[in-house]
DNA sequence: TCAGAAACGATCAAAATCAATCGAAATCGA
DNA sequence: TCGATTTCGATTGATTTTGATCGTTTCTGA
């Protein structure tokens, strides 16, 4: 890491605490303070700025992130462990992405993580249907490719026979995609049945299908079934997964990674 | 690295700025004037210079890239410009949309404000290209089809082949169309070919074609053409707009509006 | 409910940065 | 070569940002 013997820009600082209050889910003022070596006051005013552009929102002591107010409580012990074991299964993830690679981002909270990883990757393609990870990726970032379609606000993806007009003209090399649950026996399922189309179009037109699922999501089967395990190349959840698992899958052929 | 005995050329110099800004996201004065040996005064005046082609954004201490994330305001900027005018150019529009319809949204920020007004409808279909239109009907409103594509950051559209793959399969009751630029002589002009033919695939296969532009696009005259005027069926635009083109125009069988 | 602690907002002075101006040097066309 | 024009660098006063101080508000625990 570069070492700067000059104070950081003042739109690079609030970017900075910008991350740290997304990634943290909050932040206090004295945290950001050592963080950023600038005066209490400095941070004040700049989540004040932050606050005026909808980026955080301020609380008495610091800031919290307004994904967080999207998605669970980031006070939730559970839910932010699972959030820690999201974070690092997608950092596994990104060593899988090679140079000049073209991928596919499913919808799903690991994949989003996946999607801010890859921000900083300009040499690659990243093809998605997640309106999250193309917000992310928005800005800056890799070439993307959006399949079209309609859109499900549930789960903020695009679905049903319009997508697969879009997908069925590109080919990846990997896809990287998200369950709602897995099982030995039912394979992986999801919960709307236009989803689950749309992800077997894109295991099709896939190089490799890889998996990224915490152990949470074992043994759970929801209503629509996406595929068998033939289809998936890897699977990359967490060291709180079953054994048997685990063993069943490595014996049928799938490479397990569990980071 | 080769040293330069003479001094760079000043367009040079520029576009060795400019790189340094991207590629860094962001660059200190202090920074540029040590790495190409200049004064402040030089690198400032080439800052002011470079701003104004829009190729980056001068803060207090240095510059940020147009293409960075740090430098959200660029579109949002433009919103607030001529703010007042679009909005009543929307708010018009949306006494054009009749129950149960399909629209399609252009992008462009006059069209983001339509974005915000169909929000409150949930009888109607919309179809768009824009990303800023998606995140505005994200979290409710109306139903939402999004073409796909490859994602023009610029813009904040979809463009390309990919996503007239969509746009060929559905057809809207009315397209609300921005421009950047129009004429009685070359008709309605944009920056970038693909979105131009985007655009003309979407006239195809609306219904009525409503071009939203406020007076400051008017004699405007930009790269890439995108259709004459006999596929334009209705426009508004404001008070503020050349007499001599609402005479033209209606006498051409084009409805003008000026809200 | 109350008191102490922590955090906050407002204000002001110092430091850094900026814009304007002027003169020197380089470049260009005749 | 000469004069006009442009480019560059230095100086100076103006502006912006930052950090410290202080009175006020909010939180916490008794």
């Amino acid at each position: 890491m570069i070492q700067e013997a000059h104070p950081a820009l003042a739109p690079e600082r609030r970017d900075r605490i910008r991350n740290l209050v997304r990634d943290g889910g909050v932040a206090r003022v004295e945290d950001l303070r050592k963080n950023l070596k600038v005066s209490v006051a400095t941070i004040r005013r700049d989540l004040e700025i932050l606050e005026e552009e909808g980026k955080v929102k301020r609380v008495h002591g610091g800031a919290v992130s307004m994904e967080s107010r999207l998605e669970e409580s980031v006070f939730d012990d559970k839910t932010n462990l699972a959030g820690k074991q999201k974070k690092k299964i997608a950092e596994d993830a990104l060593t899988l992405v090679g140079h000049e690679e073209s991928v596919f981002l499913d919808g799903g909270s690991t994949t989003l993580f996946l999607a801010r990883l890859l921000k900083q990757r300009t040499d690659i393609t990243v093809v998605t249907n997640s309106v999250r990870a193309m917000e992310e990726l928005a800005d800056s970032g890799p070439r993307v490719i959006f399949t079209g379609g309609e859109f499900r606000r549930i789960s903020q993806t695009m679905v049903g026979p319009l997508s697969t007009a879009v997908l069925e003209q590109i080919r990846v090399d990997k896809a990287f995609m998200g369950t709602m649950g897995f099982c030995l026996k039912n394979g992986i399922t999801t919960t709307d049945p236009n989803e689950a189309y749309v992800k077997r179009v894109v295991a099709e037109n896939a190089g490799q299908v890889i998996l990224l699922a915490d152990s949470t999501k074992a043994d759970k089967v929801s209503f629509a079934r996406v595929s068998d395990w033939d289809q998936v190349d890897i699977l990359i959840s967490d060291p709180a997964i079953p054994k048997h698992f685990t063993k069943t899958l490595r014996k049928r052929g799938i490479k397990v990674r569990l980071p």
